[in-house]
DNA sequence: TGTACATCAGTGAACGCGCGTTCACTGATGTAC
DNA sequence: TGTACATCAGTGAACGCGCGTTCACTGATGTAC
């Protein structure tokens, strides 16, 4: 019976994944500055070079990593409400989608503030996927409105209080502040001088 | 009479100012990596220590940089509508606002998305004269709402909309989009589902 | 069941790079008497 | 008006740093016969 050596054996396994736990890592410790091709492998136990096997470059190690965060932003809006419907579950949303920015800054800017490859297939795929569930979300709550538009105007909305408040452009409580500027957007045209 | 020597006299004159120009230049022809302190150094013509003797560090450096671009931003939207009012109106800031961006894409990403000091008393006047000039259109065209809520609300959407655009995340003809995201949401609440 | 060999997944040394920042310095300027 | 001197705004060499990437390599694995 042969006993595997129980350290260091010299292939790794799954060095691919590996790679990706340790971005994720590093970025929610040290930032999106500490995320190096080199401190990936560091902090895989591995050598400099090792991820080369895997990912052609740094870029690709990034567009992995966004297409994952992708996935896991579209979970937590999920989990909130599969399909929102009226102000409140809208306002909820928002609120997720703002929380996920706050809770991981630097993955959230690999996602959206690095310019990764724009050719990535994930990518382009996890982005139509937020584009139909927001779409989704709009024809059934504003069946009235051209669904392209408003669901940029939506998804706009809640992405840019998303990057005010990671940016430190506004500030107090979050929750509530996002969810009054939901309700008075979602209202405010009843309300209009015009 | 005394003539000035025709090249390199040893003082530069106004280096702060020139230093801050080549910033914005190399913002413009590099992009955000290419903004370093060497890099300015090299543009003003002057050792790589010199910007030392007007600016802390590189930090402080970018904060003037963002400071000027918070006032150019301020005066570009201005000079679309001082005071906008009405949906057409409103629409064309928005316009004005993902234009800037989209124009000076490292510099809105200075601006915004680096995390310059936050403490920086020119960068606190920059936002509050944002968060002012926004209110004020507020009140004016939707007289009903919560100022301050709907005034977060309006200030999102558009800059939501212009990081979209930047990062990549829409595309299509930017302008009208723009303008057809911001009339949808601002009459939505008519046709809304509840 | 054994063996030869192609393929795969790592190693480790080395490359060149540009950066921010420090230090002791020196040339130029302006002010007080 | 001339001179001494403090102050200011530059220089230039040097520091240590970590990075992405290349290259030739070697250890491990698995497959064909």
């Amino acid at each position: 019976m042969v006993v595997p050596a129980p350290s260091a054996p010299y292939h790794h396994g799954d060095l691919a994944a590996a790679c990706l736990r340790a971005a994720f890592e590093l970025l929610e410790e040290e930032g999106t500055a500490g995320l190096s091709l080199r401190a990936v492998a560091r902090r895989a136990g591995v050598s400099p070079t090792a991820p080369y096997r895997h990912y052609a470059d740094r870029d690709a190690l990034l567009s992995s990593v966004a297409a994952v965060g992708y996935r896991e932003l579209a979970e937590q809006l999920a989990a909130t409400h599969p399909l929102p419907s009226g102000p409140a579950e809208l306002a909820d949303t928002a609120v997720a989608y703002v929380r996920f920015a706050l809770d991981r800054p630097a993955l959230f800017r690999v996602m959206f503030a690095e310019p990764c490859d724009p050719t990535n297939p994930e990518r382009a795929a996890a982005n139509a996927a937020i584009r139909a569930y927001v779409e989704a979300i709009v024809r059934r709550s504003f069946p009235e409105s051209d669904p392209a538009a408003m669901g940029t105007a939506v998804w706009a909305l809640v992405h840019g209080l998303a990057f005010l408040y990671l940016d430190g452009k506004l500030d107090g409580p979050i929750d509530d502040q996002v969810r009054a500027a939901v309700l008075a957007m979602l209202t405010a045209a009843n309300g209009a001088m015009f």
